[in-house]
DNA sequence: GTATTTCACTTGCATTTTGCAAGCATTGTA
DNA sequence: TACAATGCTTGCAAAATGCAAGTGAAATAC
């Protein structure tokens, strides 16, 4: 049997706080971490080395929790890491791509209101 | 003396995981509560009950907690309830204000990819 | 003025999540 | 075949969260 990788098991929908949409998002998104697993995809880093060795320096339990999370919800999938090759990588869904604009949001009241902060070498397209 | 409020400390800047204009957003508003008081602020809320009985049900310590650190970032500043009452109420800053992109976007996310999430009666202007 | 209720919190404590370090089985490389 | 890199998992201490029950000042009712 092949080496099991992270389960891709979506979930029935849990049990909402409340009807809203913003509420409901930051159920999945409300952490400090999940968000910078996007950006990074958003930059287009794809492997769990990629997104380990970003400078924030996630632990590993928790990048192995959040990408199940996120494939739980198909925000991302995996995909192979190169063609032929065994190891994965992770891309995101069109749901996922849908959150380039509340990244960029997020970037930009950075950029203004937090001194010192500077954008990525690859910006947020 | 007056009864104790919420102090408003502005601290010098706390280490930062990193010089990313995300990852320092996500340090003051990363997590599951605080976006919502901005939420309910931006829905022209004003005082801890109001923020308290949102349907989400924030735990009051919590609730406390978030206000203190977004008075800390001035984020929000205290007000009078009323004229001349001595109940204090919370507005937006200018800083805080220019959250309302970043919230319109994760609400039209979790509009557009959470099924059965409906827009505020109010709507996030 | 006094009693009662509301408000804005605080406190204590159990539960959950986080963070760090170490370990481990595959996979890729020399 | 050895060795290193990758993608995780595990164990445990520390921190954050969540719930219930206070608490004292301010507003309201009587």
């Amino acid at each position: 049997m092949p080496r099991q990788r992270l389960s891709n098991n979506p979930q029935p929908d849990a049990k909402r706080r409340s009807p809203c949409p913003v509420a409901c998002a930051l159920d999945l998104l409300g952490d400090k971490w999940t968000l910078l697993v996007v950006r990074d995809l958003l930059l287009g880093r794809s492997r769990f080395k990629d997104f380990a060795s970003s400078p924030e320096g996630i632990p590993s339990n928790i990048l192995s929790d959040r990408l199940e999370r996120l494939l739980a919800a198909n925000v991302i999938r995996q995909k192979p890491a190169e063609e032929g090759g065994k190891r994965l990588a992770y891309e995101l869904t069109e749901k996922g791509i849908a959150l380039r604009p509340m990244v960029r949001a997020i970037r930009d009241w950075g950029l203004k209101w937090e001194p010192g902060t500077r954008a990525e070498l690859q910006p947020v397209r």
